[in-house]
DNA sequence: TGCTAGTGTGTTATCGCTAACATATTATCT
DNA sequence: AGATAATATGTTAGCGATAACACACTAGCA
């Protein structure tokens, strides 16, 4: 008891006990047990965070603010990836659920079996936050970007430059009724009163093993391609996210077309890199670290309330930033 | 006890009993209480990963090898994040060793303070693998990329060609001592008998607060500016990471220049990327999931192996991709 | 029938810590 | 001096799981 109170300074020790306990600490080399720690009080001063994919500066940014907004309060972060598959989300959530943290932040893709696993969490008051997962729950706080917004404003941009053919890369049609920028695209072309043209619509051919769980370089060169080989080919691309359009820039430049006059493009998140490519990107930024901070400030909230607080949901706009990638088509 | 033996399935439990059991686990919603279990044990069968800066390709890919490999032999991986300062060093070790991480791998840079406290860990037994981290310890296995020999490689490269006036982005002249690639470019500039010139060598101004701990893009554009100022300007440059490279390969184009011909640009790392830019890359491919294998595979030996272990290290070569940003100077 | 082996369940102690309480010692005040 | 408060240390119990052991009970067999 009394070494419980020298290392964690609590209590009465007198000066000499105190040092005594410092030294044999010292020549023991000892630790404290964490776990027998965490088990008394009963909780871990400990967040989790569940990404998708590390790989996506998007995943990134908000793991850095997420991080630093835990800190500022005291707490850790542990990061657990689950490459976007069910089983892997639930091992995630059951590893950072076995190791008794004190709140939990989820940003992956909804999927059935992981929804059903994180739900019996909640159930047993875990507190738990998501960033953008369709998952409705009274007890759970919701934060997205608004991504069929951003959808319909990126392909509204090109519209107002005078395009009708705009093809989407990153997706297929049959996913349609899933990705909210594809809805947000398609939303746009309707309203504007743009036939839909399937042809136009392009994305990953299958599920490749061992490939990012997000849409990549490689995706929008090769969809670009595509979209190129068609005899009527598009004037404009909307892609689903900055990666891919740097990979579809790539395919255009190859065929010895002129960025944005043969073909404009725009992207979206508005990684740091989209102001360095050539010519630099227009694209939709994503409030990357609003939605981290929202999501750790509203976590730590529901840890630290003593009763279940009131669920709380956003979505937080998304930013057009023009840059030199689009411009008004031609006559 | 009986509880336990059918939520682990071990010992004998009648089927009767059994379905008892699981009928009321379910109308309680009961977890076991992972803490206790891994008290009790004496492991969590979860092992900690500490990344500098997720934000690098290189850190991300490592950690999905590393987290793919615990995952094949049964282990979860946590990942903290320490954005290079010492405390948040010290912080991320604490914070997986208070939750009693079976093993641990270390791919931040060193600092004094970091490694005393690593250094207690270990002589408290507990296994731990450095990855790029100069950290010598006789319980400690070691893995590096050949960064040096990298430097060396992607500077001759560029001397192969017949360039002498060789710009160095992304380290100031007063770190020669640490960066590895920074002094493989002297020593490849040295060994050709080129004189060195320190105008030649520039990196980040000064710590920028909040920027990502590694060389940017910004970096590169800043440096890259600086050198075509210069009135004797580079023929051809090494940048520090492919990062500073994009970022330098903006400057170079704002400034109507050709690439590579006139100025010849080098990366290193081969982030995915490098083969979309324009023109594509040429950089040094440091072999990052092989690392990440190395040392999963390390530390589960470390973990599972009885007696201490013969302490291992190896250095993994880089491969120089030439791609179409470099070319051989024209006379 | 009695013995053994296998099956099913319960009890105890322990992992390492700390909240709560109990007690002893010293300092402070009237 | 004696009462009170502050300081210092020790004791007990319990966080929730499980290894180890103990003890029933059943089946199979000679």
């Amino acid at each position: 008891m009394t070494v419980s109170r020298v290392v964690n300074s609590n209590g009465y020790v007198s000066q000499k006990t105190r040092e005594k306990v410092l030294r044999v600490v010292e020549e023991m080399n000892y630790r404290s047990n964490g776990l027998a720690r965490s088990l008394k009080r009963q909780r871990t001063d400990t967040i989790g965070l569940v990404l998708g994919d590390i790989s996506n500066p998007y995943s990134t940014e908000l793991a850095r603010t997420v991080r630093q907004a835990a800190a500022a309060h005291g707490y850790n972060l542990f990061i657990c990836i689950s490459e976007y598959s069910a089983e892997e989300d639930i091992a995630a959530f059951e590893a950072l659920a076995n190791h008794s943290v004190d709140g939990l932040i989820v940003a992956t893709r909804a999927n059935e079996a992981g929804d059903k696993y994180l739900r019996g969490l909640v159930e047993n008051n875990l507190p738990v936050v998501v960033i953008g997962r369709d998952f409705i729950h009274e007890k759970v706080d919701h934060i997205a970007a608004g991504n069929q917004r951003g959808g319909f404003e990126a392909t509204q941009h090109l519209l107002d430059l005078g395009h009708r053919r705009i093809g989407f890369i990153g997706a297929n049609i049959t996913q349609k009724s899933k990705l909210k920028r594809l809805q947000g695209y398609l939303q746009a072309l309707h309203e504007h009163n743009v036939e839909i043209d399937e042809r136009l619509i392009t994305g990953r051919r299958e599920a490749q093993t061992g490939a990012p769980g997000y849409s990549t370089e490689e995706i929008g060169y090769e969809g670009m391609k595509r979209l190129l080989s068609l005899p009527n080919r598009p004037t404009a691309i909307f892609a689903r996210n900055d990666f891919t359009a740097i990979g579809a820039m790539t395919a255009i430049k190859e065929a010895r077309l002129n960025i944005p006059h043969d073909v404009a493009i725009i992207g979206f998140d508005d990684i740091p890199l989209a102001q360095h490519t050539a010519p630099p990107l227009t694209t939709m930024r994503q409030p990357m670290r609003q939605q981290g901070q929202l999501a750790a400030d509203w976590l730590l909230r529901r840890i630290e309330s003593k009763e279940t607080p009131q669920r709380l949901e956003q979505t937080l706009d998304c930013e057009l930033i023009v840059r030199e990638s689009t411009v008004a088509l031609k006559h």
